[in-house]
RNA sequence: GGGCGAAUGGCGGAAUUGGUAGACGCGCACGACUCAAAAUCGUGUUUUGAAAGAAGUGAGAGUUCGAUUCUCUCUUCGCCCA
C-alpha cells in the first residue's frame, strides 16, 4: 500500500483550490449566508502558531458551513499599520512600506499552505491607499456628526529619545529603548467620543447572546456605569474658592469624611502654580506611567493645600483638602471626599498623611462599638456612628436613602457616571493612517477638503529623525488650503482606528468610491461568528462596536448597530520553556532529551538544560515553534489536525511534539484505511449492514454537535472512533452494500479538518472523480434510537449493578425484574426499603434504611 | 491595586448540563510480527486491595435520593487593565 505523500496531495488541491476560485462568492439572496471572520494578522513578518490555531477554528467552521449550503463568506487581510514596521525600518535601514509588504507575501504564502478555505479576491491591507484613503472620509463624517474632538491628555514621554510611548513600551516605568524613567506629558490630541454611546454599548450587551459572558462581564466592568451623586462641600480659607463639588458612589459614608482629594488636573491647580512645593509634587505625580495599573500600585502621595472642607450633614466638622495622585480628572468630576474606614485607597492616604479613620459602617454581626482597625470595611451592614442615617441598611437602603435627603436639603443631585472614558486616536508615529486635518495660521482646525483626499503618507521619509518623523516634512507639512497657508496635522490614527470598521471592507472590496456598498453589508452583515483572541475582549471589540454605531447614526441606508453576532475566544498556545546554565533562554531546537526527564543542550551535551512551566509562545522566551517547519514536515492536515486535537479551543493547547506526530501518523492510518476499503469496494455485493449504519449516524450526530458548540477536541476523538471501527469492518473484507456510502458520507463529515487528505480519498470513491456540490451528510434518525437501554441500578445513591432492558418497561415491571434476577438482594436484605426514585431510561435509585 | 477565569489519572482532556466519573489521545507495561531494530498491530493502565470491597474530580462545609456539575469559605495557577 502506497505511503500517503502529503506534499504532492496538498499541493494539488490547493492548486485546484485556487485555480477553480472554490472559495470566492457572490451575493446570492437564494442562499442563506454565513459571515465567518477571523481577527486578521499583523504583517510581522510569518505565522505563528496562535494564527494557526485561530484560522484552523474558523476554516472548520467556513467549510463546515459551506457543506450545509450556507453562502459563506471568509475573507482574510491585513492590520498592516503600527510600530513594529518603524523598528524594523530603523534597525534594517528599509522603508515600512517594503517591510511590511515583504512580510505580507510572505505569510500570504504560508497561509495559503494551510489550505485555508480563504476568498482571497477580498483581500485588504489597511496600509495601503485604497484601504485608508476610505476611513480618512469617515473621520471628516464623524468629524461632522460631532463624534470628534480636540483635548489635552496625557502621554508617555521619553526624554531621551524624545518621543511618546506606547503603554507597552514602558517596562517598570522605563522606556524600553532609551531605559530613562518615562514622564507623563500633556499633549492636544483627538478624540473619539465613545462616550456619547456608554449607555448603549452597556444595554446592547444584553443582545448579544452568541458571545461567551465573561468577554460580556469585562466590557461592563470596563464601561462601568455607577450610580451615585455630585456633593457641594462649602470651602474656608480662601477668596477664590467657596465650593468644590465631588462625586461618589458611597455617599452614605459622608459622616466618616477625614479629607477632600483633588485631581492635579483640578481647575482649582491654577490657584497654585506659583507655589514651590506643589510644582514638586506634581512633578512628582509625573513620574508614574499613565496605565490604571501603575496609578494604583504607585504609592498614594497628596499635597496638602491651606483650604478646609465643610462637611455638608454638619457644618461644625472641617476637613483638610489635598491634591493626590490616585484622583483622576478624566473620572467623575476630578474630585473624591475620602472615607478611610471604607475603602482601601482613603485608607492608605489617611495613615500616610496621619487622618482621622471614623467608622460609619459596621457588619451585620457586629455592635455599634465596632471600630475599624488596620484595614478598611467595604461590605455590607448597616450605618453607625452617623446621627440621621443610623441603621440604615449598607449599601441599597444607606446610599438612596442618603441621596434623597441630600437632594432634599440641596446639598447634592443624584448622578449616574461611566468609567469608559474617550477613546485617545492621535499616536505621533509615521507609520498610520494620516489625520485628514490641517491648521491655519491662527491654529483654527481645517477640514482637508474632499477633492484633496486621501492624504497619502510621504514615502522616503527620514525615519531616523527625533520624534515623529512626520513633522520633519515640512514639504508634505505645509499646504495651501482656499488659499490659506495651514500645516497638517502630522499625528496619525490609532491602529485600532484601521481594525474597527475591516468587516464592513470585506463585503465591498473593490468599491473605489465608497468605503462599502449598502446591499452588500445588508446582505453579508453581521459577522456570525467573529473568532479571536481573548487579549481583544475589551478594546478591539468595544471600538468596532463604537464604530458600527458611528457609521449607523443618522445613516438611513444602514441600519445596524452590533458588527458581531457571535464571538468566540480561544485560548493560547504554549510551550515548555528551557534555560541553560548561565539562565539564557533556549530555543526547543537547541534543547535535546533522550528520557523525557534529563534535558542537554543539543551542541554540548554534557551541558544541563533547565525545563520552565509551559507558557504562551513568545519570541522574547524562544519557546516558539515554527508552523512553517511543521508544515513542511508533517504536511498541513496534520498540523491542523494537532491543533484541534485534545485541548477544548477556548482553552490554552501545550504544544507536545508526540502529539504533532501522532496527528501525522493518524493521517497516513487513515489514508492507508481508505485505500483498504477502496479495494473492498472492487468485491461482489454483500447484505447491509446495519452496524455500519448506526454507527455512521450516530458518529455523525455526535459530530454535529461538537462542531455546533466548538467542541472540535471531541469532534477529534471521533475521529479516532471512525478509525477504529472501519478499520474493524474492513478486516472482515466483505464489501457491504451500505460500505462505500456509509464511507463517503464519514470522509466529508471530516473534511472540514482535514480537507486535502478528505478530498483526495473522496475523489477515488466517486465514480467520475467529480467531486463538486458535496454536502454535509444527513443523519437519519431511526438508526439514533436504541432499543434496549442501559439502567444504573443504584442503593441509596450508589452505583451497584446494571441491567439492559427492552425499552418501555414501567417501573414496577422493572422493580420486580431486579428483585427476580436478585441483582441487589444483599443490600434490600440489609434494610427497609423506604422509596424508589426512577428516572426513566436511565436509572432506578433504591432507599434503604 | 482592581477585574475575569481555571483546577478531574503519570500527561492533554471527556461526561447527554444534577443521574454509570475518567470517552478519545499521549505516555507506560506486556504480547504478536522480525535474525534484530524501527514501523505496525493486540491486551492492559485512577488509587488501594490477593479478592470481595473501599476511596476518589484543588481543600473544607452545605443543598439533594444522588454533586465533576448548584451555594458558601479557603488555596493555588492563569489572563486582562485605554
Amino acid at each position: 500500500m502506497s505511503r500517503y505523500n502529503f506534499r504532492i496531495i496538498e499541493n494539488k488541491w490547493q492548486e485546484v483550490w485556487s485555480k477553480k476560485k472554490s472559495f470566492s462568492v457572490k451575493i446570492n439572496t437564494n442562499k442563506k449566508k454565513f459571515y465567518c471572520l477571523e481577527m486578521f494578522p499583523y504583517p510581522s513578518g510569518k505565522i505563528h502558531m496562535g494564527h494557526v490555531r485561530n484560522y484552523t477554528l474558523g476554516d472548520v467552521l467556513s467549510r463546515y458551513k459551506s457543506l450545509q449550503g450556507y453562502n459563506v463568506l471568509h475573507p482574510m487581510g491585513w492590520d498592516s499599520f503600527g510600530m513594529p514596521a518603524e523598528n524594523a525600518a530603523k534597525q534594517n535601514n528599509i522603508s515600512p512600506k517594503t517591510w511590511t509588504e515583504n512580510n505580507i507575501k510572505i505569510m500570504k504564502d504560508q497561509l495559503l499552505k494551510l489550505g485555508l478555505s480563504i476568498d482571497w479576491n477580498r483581500e485588504l491591507s489597511t496600509c495601503s491607499e485604497d484601504y485608508y484613503k476610505h476611513q480618512q472620509k469617515m473621520f471628516l463624517e464623524f468629524f461632522d456628526k460631532g463624534l470628534v474632538y480636540r483635548k489635552d491628555s496625557y502621554v508617555n514621554w521619553d526624554p531621551i529619545d524624545k518621543t511618546v510611548l506606547a503603554n507597552e513600551q514602558v517596562i517598570d516605568g522605563k522606556g524600553w529603548r532609551s531605559g530613562a524613567v518615562v514622564e507623563r506629558k500633556k499633549l492636544n490630541q483627538w478624540f473619539f467620543k465613545i462616550s456619547r454611546f456608554s449607555d448603549e454599548l452597556l444595554q446592547d450587551l444584553k443582545l448579544l447572546n452568541e458571545w461567551p459572558e465573561k468577554v460580556k462581564t469585562m466590557q461592563k466592568n470596563w464601561i462601568g456605569k455607577s450610580y451615585g451623586c455630585e456633593i457641594d462641600f462649602q470651602i474656608e480659607g480662601s477668596n477664590n474658592v467657596n465650593q468644590i463639588k465631588c462625586y461618589t458612589t458611597r455617599p452614605d459614608t459622608l459622616f466618616g469624611l477625614s479629607f477632600i482629594a483633588l485631581s492635579i488636573d483640578h481647575p482649582l491647580a491654577k490657584y497654585y502654580t506659583k507655589d514651590k512645593n506643589f510644582l514638586e509634587f506634581k512633578k512628582a505625580c509625573s513620574t508614574s506611567g499613565t496605565t490604571e495599573e501603575s496609578i494604583a500600585q504607585a504609592e498614594k502621595i497628596g499635597f496638602k493645600t491651606n483650604l478646609f472642607a465643610l462637611n455638608p450633614f454638619d457644618q461644625s466638622k472641617k476637613v483638610p483638602v489635598y491634591f493626590a495622585n490616585f484622583v483622576l480628572m478624566d473620572y467623575g468630576l476630578g474630585a473624591v471626599f475620602g472615607c478611610p474606614a471604607h475603602d482601601q485607597r482613603d485608607f492608605d492616604f489617611a495613615k500616610k498623611y496621619n487622618l482621622e479613620v471614623k467608622t460609619v459602617v459596621r457588619p451585620k454581626d457586629e455592635n455599634e462599638n465596632y471600630k475599624v482597625n488596620d484595614k478598611p470595611y467595604t461590605g455590607e451592614g448597616f450605618i453607625i456612628n452617623s446621627e440621621f442615617l443610623n441603621g440604615m441598611k449598607v449599601p441599597d437602603e444607606s446610599i438612596n436613602g442618603t441621596i434623597d435627603i441630600l437632594e432634599n436639603k440641596n446639598l447634592g443631585k443624584r448622578k449616574v457616571n461611566f468609567r469608559l472614558k474617550d477613546w485617545g486616536i492621535s499616536r505621533q508615529r509615521y507609520w498610520g493612517c494620516p489625520i485628514p486635518i490641517a491648521y491655519d495660521e491662527n491654529n483654527n482646525i481645517v477640514k482637508i477638503p474632499e477633492k484633496d483626499l486621501p492624504v497619502k503618507l510621504p514615502d522616503n521619509i527620514n525615519i531616523n529623525s527625533i520624534g515623529n518623523p512626520l513633522d520633519a516634512e515640512n514639504k508634505w507639512k505645509n499646504i495651501v488650503i482656499d488659499g490659506k497657508k495651514c500645516v497638517r496635522e502630522t499625528d496619525t490614527l490609532d491602529t485600532f482606528v484601521d481594525s474597527s470598521w475591516y468587516y464592513l471592507r470585506f463585503c465591498s472590496p473593490g468599491n473605489k468610491e465608497k468605503p462599502f456598498n449598502k446591499d452588500e453589508i445588508n446582505y453579508w452583515m453581521p459577522v456570525d461568528q467573529y473568532i479571536g483572541g481573548v487579549e481583544h475582549a475589551i478594546l478591539h471589540l468595544l471600538y468596532s462596536r463604537f464604530f458600527m454605531r458611528a457609521i449607523d447614526m443618522d445613516n438611513k441606508d444602514i441600519n445596524l448597530k452590533e458588527p458581531f453576532k457571535g464571538l468566540f475566544t480561544q485560548g493560547m498556545v504554549c510551550h515548555e520553556t528551557y534555560k541553560d546554565e548561565k539562565n539564557n533562554w533556549l530555543s526547543p531546537d537547541e534543547v535535546i532529551t533522550n528520557d523525557g526527564k534529563e534535558f542537554f543542550q543539543k551542541i554540548d551535551q554534557s551541558k544541563k538544560v533547565t525545563v520552565g512551566p509551559s507558557e504562551s509562545m513568545s519570541k522574547s522566551k524562544k519557546n516558539t515553534i515554527d508552523p512553517q517547519k511543521m508544515i513542511d514536515k508533517y504536511g498541513a492536515d496534520s498540523v491542523r489536525f494537532f491543533i484541534l486535537a485534545d485541548s477544548p479551543p477556548e482553552r490554552d493547547i501545550q504544544w507536545s511534539d508526540e502529539g504533532m506526530l501522532s496527528s501525522f501518523k493518524f493521517i497516513q492510518k487513515m489514508w492507508g484505511l481508505s485505500e483498504k476499503i477502496f479495494q473492498i469496494t472492487k468485491l461482489n455485493y454483500e447484505q447491509e449492514n446495519d452496524k455500519i449504519e448506526i454507527f455512521s449516524n450516530r458518529i455523525i450526530s455526535k459530530m454535529n454537535q461538537s462542531l455546533e458548540k466548538f467542541r472540535y477536541n471531541v469532534m477529534i476523538a471521533s475521529f479516532y472512533e471512525i478509525y477504529s471501527f472501519f478499520r474493524e469492518v474492513s478486516e472482515e473484507n466483505k464489501n457491504y452494500k451500505n460500505l462505500k456510502e456509509s464511507f463517503k458520507r464519514i470522509l466529508i463529515a471530516m473534511s472540514p479538518v482535514i480537507p486535502h487528505l478528505a478530498n483526495e480519498c473522496l475523489t477515488k470513491f466517486h465514480d467520475n472523480n467529480n467531486i463538486e456540490n458535496l454536502k454535509w451528510p444527513d443523519v437519519k434518525e431511526k438508526y439514533l434510537i436504541q432499543d434496549k437501554k442501559l439502567i444504573v441500578i443504584q442503593v441509596n445513591g450508589k452505583k451497584r449493578n446494571t441491567i439492559t432492558i427492552e425499552n418501555n418497561l414501567s417501573e414496577k415491571e422493572l422493580i420486580s425484574l431486579i428483585k427476580d434476577k436478585l441483582l441487589i438482594s444483599k443490600y434490600l436484605n440489609n434494610g427497609e426499603l423506604v422509596k424508589t426514585i426512577y428516572i426513566k431510561d436511565r436509572l432506578i435509585n433504591f432507599i434503604i434504611k
